[in-house]
RNA sequence: GCCCAGGUGGCGGAAUCGGUAGACGCUGGGGACUUAAAAUCCCCUGACCUUGCGGUCGUAAGGGUUCAAGUCCCUUCCUGGGCACCA
């Protein structure tokens, strides 16, 4: 080191990754204050590591780097999100194991990380299939179920009953299996879940102080935990009550009917009527996506049962249709034709009554030939409640029935209770087991972690687990009798909603969970990834995270502090992906110009939550900027290594324009890393290189500047900069240099700004002027120059608009 | 269908708080250097009208608020993400 090479190779990349690592730069003391966990969303070993990859992981380096030169003691973990279904169908295809499918992708996939020269903590790196692993998983399950939070109930799921295998929803293509292409059916079995909604009021409230995420996302999540008020109301049939819940209570009047699930339990008693039968029959054979259930044809038919009106005892049909789904609420929904589209829509297929019962506030006609009035308004045909507005009217209804002990007011979620189960053999076995005597009973603290067996043969016909009879026999944890494991694993959501707090402790292996370390390193300060993630994962990490926090086991409310969601990387418009055939190896890149050119790229070419569109002159236009960077480095060497006492430069210059130019590039660059627009902080770095290419004599200016440029420009690319650092300047890394805070700089001296003059509200021209001038010497000045004049020649002026420093806009007549 | 984003020159994008639209870069054109090419450097590059000076239009489309709108409000269109078993 500290030699000036005439030439930046992809040796010099390697020679400074070993610097990096004999320095030990990323490994932070985990006992020192001004701690700064950045986070990205780890990977899921699914190949080798694509665009997508490379700009995620890239966005976490660069605050991770932008942090060290703040001061920060900067913790970057790497790990692989390890189980998973594609690692099944991988073996399936290739007749091997997916065990080594996954440990083969992740040997590949480390090693390009290596490459990358990202500024991990190697030493806590994590694999999520590893028995040290998700045996904290399998005893947090059971601390959660000794909670209340794990209950079992039957639910739907995907069935191909060709294959006789439990369908994800990405493998039903139109309906049908996607290996053996028979109609798939809806199935009910019994599954473990997580209580997440007893969070729910929590996981809304919290979201308010989440203000480091993008309101977007939090916006996605209200919405998908989706509270509402409304009110339960009781419909008398035969035999017992059919239960509903709605949030128009004021639309009460105008039920016609009520729709019932296929799964519904009044239908039993009608088994008999074969017609009937036939179009349950049908109506399972639908897949369980809520996308499909709202776009396809609805269809129904009357059950010939009949439910009483809680108020006007009026006897409703009961339809059953394929839209309403058993797991969601009760099963049954009230239909108001006049006033719901869906119902609107379904009444005029079945030629069902369509009673008008709302109408607008304002009195303005409403028709309902065409289509349904879904606004509140004023009750109408509602006999005691009409004359009420539908905001009175749901509180007097409700009241009203609660009187009657014929309905509730009901605070519902949107949000569902997680279903953790599934029928899979590449996931953590479900801690439990199940007894003759006994029912199901949890696994002993003592006897985890129930270690996935690999000694099997994979196959297409299920999981593997359900045939071992090694793995299945067990005994009772309570009474000591034979009994039978758990066979289904854990849903792959479930490692990665507490990954983040067992990278810090991962080197206690299987010692404990968690040790202080997580109460003095949590929250993560910044979590980068994919905001395809928004509601799923965040929230479900959101919700396990308080649940540990319940257990005692880490101490803060929330586990990201800032949240960073990075747009897609596209190639002609559209996704890169293997099916389209549309994808740019990073590695063919990276051989070819170098990991700097192509991560500079990759920050340049958009803002970081926007889509990026991939452009091979783009990257060939990042390479000739660093390569100018770097020759002139070589050029102006002798001026750069000669030690110039850079301390107080910029106060030297301080009343120079060239000066307040440096002030304004740097001041942009350093909001734009806090707020993590990293194109523009690259834009900037282009820019102030122009500034010092033409900056002529005042070396120790250049100087001064030069060493800023490096410093701004270390975190989107790391290699370069220190190899130069180390060349032109102190032998040690850049990463030892302190990032100057834009307010640590002099203040520019520059008395005088240029501003835009608009006469009538339109652009004219430009005037400049001091910074304290008034509005008369503003105006006087318009008033003098060229172009403004010709737009005021002959007009009286009516009002002077001005706005020191921004715009001077003078109204004529 | 529902929820959430996005739409600015030939292209990627900038404009942080409603105040000079198009920074920075790419592409293209012209020039310098060279026997020549590459590399490099310099100039031009939103559209239309105009010999020029200059003017008009212009941020998906339409409307509105404002002295002033890419930015705020309403409507529509298009593209993308999510919709609970891909991760």
């Amino acid at each position: 080191m500290g030699v000036m090479e005439k030439a930046y190779t992809s040796d010099t990349e390697l020679a400074i990754q070993g610097f990096w690592e004999r320095e030990k730069l990323f490994s932070p003391d985990f006992g020192s204050s001004d701690k700064y966990y950045c986070l990205s969303m780890f990977i899921y070993p699914s190949g080798l590591m694509h665009m997508g990859h490379v700009r995620n992981y890239t966005l976490g380096d660069v605050f991770s780097r932008y942090q060290m030169l703040r001061g920060k003691r900067v913790f970057q973990p790497v790990g692989f999100d390890a189980f998973g279904l594609p690692a099944e169908n991988a073996a399936i295809k290739h007749k091997s194991h997916p065990k080594t499918w996954t440990y083969k992708n992740i040997d590949a996939i480390r090693k390009q990380f290596k490459r990358m020269g990202f500024a991990y903590d190697w030493s806590h790196e994590l694999l999520t299939c590893e028995p040290s692993y998700y045996r904290w998983e399998q005893w947090l399950f059971l601390k959660m179920y000794e909670k209340g939070l794990v209950y079992r109930k039957n639910t739907v799921v995907n069935w191909d009953p060709v294959d006789k295998t439990v369908l994800a929803n990405e493998q039903v293509i139109d309906g049908r299996g996607w290996r053996s292409g028979a109609l798939v059916e809806r199935r009910s079995i019994p599954q473990w879940f997580l209580k997440i909604t007893d969070y729910a009021d929590e996981l809304l409230a919290h979201l308010d102080t989440l203000t480091g995420w993008p309101e977007k996302v939090r916006t996605m999540q209200r919405n998908w935990i989706g509270r509402s008020e409304g009110v339960d109301i009781d419909f008398a049939v035969d035999g017992g009550v059919l239960k509903v819940y709605t949030t128009r209570a004021d639309t009460l009047m105008g039920v016609t009917f009520v729709a019932v699930a296929a799964e519904h339990e009044l239908l039993k008693a009608l088994s008999g009527n074969a017609a009937l039968s036939a179009f349950v029959k049908e109506c399972q054979q639908t897949t369980v996506v809520e996308a499909d259930l709202e776009t396809m044809e609805k269809k129904g038919m009357d059950t010939g049962l009949r439910a009483i009106h809680p108020i006007t005892g009026e006897r409703i049909p009961i339809w059953v249709t394929n839209y309403v789904v058993m797991d969601y609420g009760s099963g049954a929904v009230m239909a108001v034709p006049a006033h719901d589209t869906r119902d609107y829509d379904f009444a005029k297929k079945y030629g069902l009554e369509i009673r008008q019962v709302i109408e607008p506030i304002d009195g303005r006609p409403c028709s309902l030939d065409k289509t349904a009035f879904v606004e509140k308004g004023k009750l109408v045909n509602s006999g005691n409640f009409s004359g009420l507005t539908s905001d009175k009217a749901i509180d007097a209804i409700a009241d009203f029935l609660e009187k009657e002990r014929k309905g509730r007011k009901q605070v519902h979620f949107r949000l569902r209770d997680w279903s953790v189960s599934r029928q899979r053999y590449w996931g953590t076995p479900i801690p439990m087991v199940y007894c003759d005597a006994c029912g199901a009973v949890p696994v002993s603290e003592k006897d985890l972690p129930v270690v996935l067996p690999v000694d099997i043969e994979f196959t297409a016909d299920g999981s593997p687990l359900k045939k071992s009879d090694a793995f299945k026999q067990t005994v009772c944890p309570k009474c000591g009798q034979p009994a039978q494991r758990e066979t289904d694993t854990f849903d792959t959501f479930v490692e990665s909603s507490w990954y983040y707090a067992r990278f810090l402790c991962e080197d206690l292996k299987n010692k404990a969970m968690f040790d202080e370390r997580v109460h003095h390193w949590l929250p993560v300060d910044q979590y980068v990834g994919g905001v395809e993630h928004a509601c799923m994962h965040l929230l479900y990490s959101r919700f396990i995270h308080k649940a540990m926090r319940d257990l005692g086991l880490v101490s803060c409310d929330e586990p990201f502090t800032r949240l960073l969601t990075q747009g897609m990387v596209l190639k002609d418009g559209v996704k890169m992906s293997k099916s389209k055939g549309n994808t740019i190896d990073p590695e063919a890149l990276i051989q070819q110009y170098g990991v700097d050119i192509v991560r500079f790229f990759i920050m340049f070419a958009a803002p970081p939550e926007q889509s990026l569109e991939w452009s091979q002159g783009g990257i060939d236009g990042s390479a000739r900027f660093l390569k100018k960077l770097w020759n002139f480095s070589v050029e102006k060497h002798d001026v750069l290594a000669a030690n110039i006492a850079h301390e107080k430069v910029f106060e030297k210059y301080q009343a120079d324009p060239a000066y307040a130019e440096i002030y304004a590039i740097w001041a942009q660059i350093h909001d734009d890393m806090d707020r993590g627009q990293f194109n523009t902080v690259a834009s900037g770095g282009m820019k102030l290189f122009n500034l010092l290419v033409a900056m002529n004599g005042n070396d120790d200016l250049l100087y001064a500047t030069y060493r800023l440029l490096l410093i701004g420009l270390h975190p989107l690319v790391p290699h370069i900069t220190e190899a130069l650092w180390l060349a032109l300047f102190e032998n040690q890394s850049i990463l030892k240099q302190r990032w100057p805070h834009k307010n640590d700089l002099p203040k520019p001296l520059d008395t005088t700004c240029t501003m835009g003059v608009q006469v009538n509200g339109k652009m004219r021209g430009t005037i400049t002027l001091s910074k304290t001038a008034n509005a008369a010497e503003a105006l006087l000045a318009a008033q003098s120059n060229e172009k403004v004049q010709h737009f005021l020649k002959g007009t009286k002026v009516v009002k002077v608009i001005y706005v020191p420093q921004k715009i001077l806009n003078v109204i004529v007549a």
